[in-house]
DNA sequence: AGGCCTACCTGC
DNA sequence: CAGGTAGGCCTC
């Protein structure tokens, strides 16, 4: 890392406090669960007073005291006057800046608009741009005062105050956080207003948490000839430094010169170095990839930069190239001419863990200009990441979803990369926003190009592309480079296999493959739907099935170490419990185990092929940090001859030896209730098979499935997009079903099933009654799954032609008009519906 | 989210 | 009628 470069960064973020704050109020948003909605959110600031020590401008991250906490708050603006109905005396002092000069004009206005389409309040938006722990909250913390309580005394209290107690002494320190000690202890409130009275405890406010820039010593040289008075040592001092281009970090300094740091200190003070504290970013070590230059293009891939070089507006640009095309170079070469003009550029990932490769070869072009953003960094390296993005060096973030919101000034491209990827859209938290949605806003509002690279293009994406002829440009990249042909897809029926006595979950064709590839010292890849050994187990005599005590699904079986510990957890909740030993319900030994997961099928190549070597590559087998890249760096190196893995394998790998794919059951992705089953089936299908034959040498692709007849196997087998489209557009048009409709998801969950379901049709017939013929009211029904994690589920789908205005106000009132006990989540542009 | 106030309930 | 508790509303 570039010490002199990062030490900048302190001084240019001051340089923007300089703004001389005029005597007024300031109107700040404020951090707090209750904020209000998108419709409202000015008419709720709170007005603060700015303290003569700080100077503040609209915009600032601000920490602020709030009813007993101390929370965090944006500096929306200043005003003149108090409202009527405050009073000075009620007017608090802003605590402090977190950050400043943040919050520009354009992306402001990017965070209202996410806000808006996705019925989130601002500041919800607000946190998930900032890196977490950005805005602070103070905590109420109990502290014991054990040296005040007369022996025995506590007996005579009450039993939640003896609970506390009891509480408070289990730990050293006799200190809890209140929400702790609430969470332990039943009427904790009324013990602690007890102890508290007596004065054995004291209730204190821990300052806000915030994440701040780490501090370290660094040493200047402020001097540019050898003065005379210097000592050996004191020379080599000066040597270095010159050598580091004049500035080192102290410690840095200590060990490439071996001194001791009273030399260093004595030249400070003759006055020939400066020795100070400065910020020092917190970036993952990198690993320093071999230099690489632009390779030679094919005719297409030239054609597709020049259009995205010649495009300087606002445009969506589809590049749309089979597998193996090469898009990642034209992406860097797209790239290299904005660095030069000082811009900057932005390249979404589904998951950064899945793509090393993609990053590696970033690195390898543009060095330490590329930044990773994403959320399995370290608060402390997110936020330093972040605050090097406020300084406007031109630079290349790669980030998954969140990135989106990457401080970029002076962005002058977006990339999505498999901009079909579902992980683009967050499901789970609100907000519900797809980052290829959110880019289009960014792009558009910093009139730039935006890239969206797939081999299978999203419905929405195409269709789009199609429709608007003024910004949009579609680009083909029809061949895999050098011309390598794709792999040839050999469909496998397994009733037939079934019909001449196969019972294995490899067909014939499968093994002979597997077979082959040791002796050809090649290496296979195979894909299977499901984590785990199996996704039920039943007993042999009287059928029963263990299902999950929080969630309406039974228990996928697993083993651990070897089949040591044999355990059933639930994929929904994640409940785990040990298998039994025996049936509960009668007693038998015997389970059968049915639907196979990656843990069988490399069980089965164990016992199949004793001498084959597998890898497992599943979200069980790369949980810790940095899994994905050891695995695959393992498997590169040919320490495996088969990788067996989950959909991760679909993304991004890029292994010339790789000659097989082998789908193990085709059918797990076909039949789905969903009305994106088909699109979601045929993108993976596609997108695993296009991982065999990446190399010198042909691949081949062998699909198993139970339904070989299916339209979707069809069109997997001729590489036929096309087909596939041509199958699927008509029938979402003739059901308004996305990318014709438009769908809002109401979710409804609670506790009490009974209370959920009355919610759910109360709000449905006002759901019925708000959009008339605007649209149709689907529902209410249980979810797929009606319970998850002891929470019963229901759900309202609307789907209608656009959206307006009374549209959105109705939906928000209607979010308020719900109990407390049900919560309601709205989820625009839902990706699956069940 | 907490903290605080108020309306309402329980035990004499 | 005091004391205790559950829910509503405010926090600049």
């Amino acid at each position: 890392m570039c010490a002199a470069n990062s030490m900048l960064i302190a001084s240019e973020l001051k340089s923007s406090y300089s703004f001389q704050t005029p005597q007024s109020w300031l109107e700040v948003l404020v951090d707090f669960p209750g904020s209000p909605n998108t419709e409202n959110w000015e008419e709720k600031l709170f007005i603060y007073s700015v303290p003569s020590d700080l100077s503040i401008q609209p915009g600032d991250i601000l920490s602020v005291p709030f009813g007993s906490q101390v929370v965090g708050g944006i500096a929306i603006r200043f005003v003149k006057s108090l409202p009527e109905n405050l009073t000075e005396d009620r007017i608090k002092e802003v605590e402090d800046v977190v950050t400043s000069g943040f919050f520009p004009p354009t992306y402001w206005e990017l965070l209202n608009r996410v806000a808006k389409y996705y019925y989130t309040d601002l500041i919800t938006v607000i946190r998930v741009a900032l890196p977490p722990g950005l805005l602070g909250k103070s905590q109420r913390r109990i502290r014991l005062k054990s040296e005040s309580i007369p022996n025995g005394a506590e007996n005579f209290c009450n039993h939640s105050a003896q609970e506390i107690i009891a509480l408070l002494k289990s730990q050293s320190r006799g200190d809890y956080s209140a929400q702790h000690i609430y969470s332990k202890v039943r009427n904790a409130q009324r013990g602690l207003r007890d102890l508290i009275k007596r004065g054995w405890v004291e209730s204190y406010l821990e300052p806000p948490q915030t994440i701040r820039p780490k501090h370290s010593k660094a040493i200047t040289l402020i001097i540019d000839n050898f003065p005379p008075d210097l000592t050996d040592k004191q020379r080599e001092v000066i040597e270095v430094l010159r050598r580091r281009g004049g500035e080192l970090w102290f410690n840095d300094l200590l060990q490439i010169s071996k001194i001791s740091s009273s030399v260093a200190e004595n030249l400070a003070k003759k006055g020939y170095v400066v020795i100070e504290q400065r910020e020092k970013l917190r970036f993952l070590s990198q690993p320093q990839a071999l230099k690489d230059t632009a390779k030679k293009l094919s005719p297409s891939q030239t054609e597709a930069l020049n259009k995205i070089q010649e495009t300087t507006q606002y445009s969506q640009i589809l590049l749309h190239g089979v597998t193996g095309s090469g898009k990642t170079e034209v992406y860097i070469q797209a790239i290299a001419p904005l660095l030069e003009k000082g811009q900057s550029a932005l390249v979404l990932v589904p998951e950064i863990g899945l793509t090393p490769q993609l990053t590696d070869r970033f690195r390898a072009r543009f060095g330490n200009k590329v930044c990773v953003y994403h959320s399995e960094l370290s608060d402390g390296e997110r936020y330093d990441t972040w605050r090097q993005m406020l300084t406007g060096e031109p630079q290349i973030v790669i980030g998954t979803r969140s990135a989106i919101f990457a401080p970029l000034p002076k962005l002058g491209l977006i990339i999505l990369d498999e901009e079909h990827d579902s992980s683009f859209k967050q499901t789970q938290l609100i907000p519900t926003y797809h980052a290829r949605q959110v880019a289009r806003w960014r792009c558009e509002l910093e009139n730039c190009p935006l890239v969206l690279g797939s081999a299978t293009p999203s419905l929405e994406t195409w269709v789009n592309i199609q429709e608007n002829t003024k910004h949009a440009y579609y680009l083909s990249l029809p061949e895999r480079i050098h011309s390598r042909p794709l792999p040839p897809v050999e469909i496998v029926d397994m009733r037939r296999e079934l019909q001449l006595g196969n019972r294995s979950i490899f067909s014939r064709s499968l093994q002979d493959a597997l077979h082959n590839l040791v002796e050809q010292k090649k290496q296979g890849i195979l894909f299977i739907n499901r984590r785990g050994h199996s996704t039920f187990v039943s007993c042999r005599s009287c059928g029963y099935v263990v299902e999950c005590p929080h969630c309406d699904v039974s228990l996928s079986y697993h083993y651990t170490h070897d089949g040591a510990t044999e355990l059933l957890r639930c994929h929904y909740c994640n409940h785990n419990q040990l298998h039994p030993r025996n049936c509960p319900e009668c007693g038998s030994p015997y389970f059968k185990f049915f639907g196979s997961g990656t843990q069988k099928v490399t069980q089965e190549l164990t016992e199949m092929f004793p001498n084959l070597k597998w890898l497992r590559f599943d979200s069980d087998t790369t949980r810790t940090k940095d899994a994905h890249r050891t695995l695959l760096n393992q498997f590169t190196k040919g320490e495996a001859d088969v990788l067996v893995g989950t959909q991760m394998l679909t993304k991004g790998l890029d292994i010339a030896n790789v000659t097989l794919v082998g789908v193990v059951a085709a059918d797990g992705l076909l039949y789905h209730s969903d009305y994106r089953a088909a699109e979601r089936a045929f993108g993976t299908l596609a997108q695993v098979a296009g991982r065999a034959g990446r190399g010198e040498d042909p691949g081949k692709v062998i699909i198993q499935t139970y339904s070989p007849e299916h339209p979707v196997i069809q069109a997997v087998r001729h590489h036929n997009y096309q087909g596939f489209l041509e199958m699927e557009l008509p029938q979402r048009e003739s059901l308004n079903y996305p990318p014709y409709g438009k769908l809002i998801l109401i979710r409804l969950s609670g506790i009490d099933g009974v209370e959920v379901q009355h919610t759910a049709e109360i709000l449905a017939d006002r759901c019925i009654e708000m959009l008339g013929s605007m649209g149709e009211v689907l529902g209410p029904a249980p979810a797929q799954i009606m319970r998850v994690a002891r929470r019963y589920r229901w759900q309202i789908l609307l789907k209608f032609d656009a959206l307006s205005e009374s549209l959105l106000k109705n939906l928000q009132d209607l979010k308020n008009s719900c109990p407390a006990s049900v919560k309601m989540a709205i989820d625009v542009d839902p990706m699956s519906i069940d």
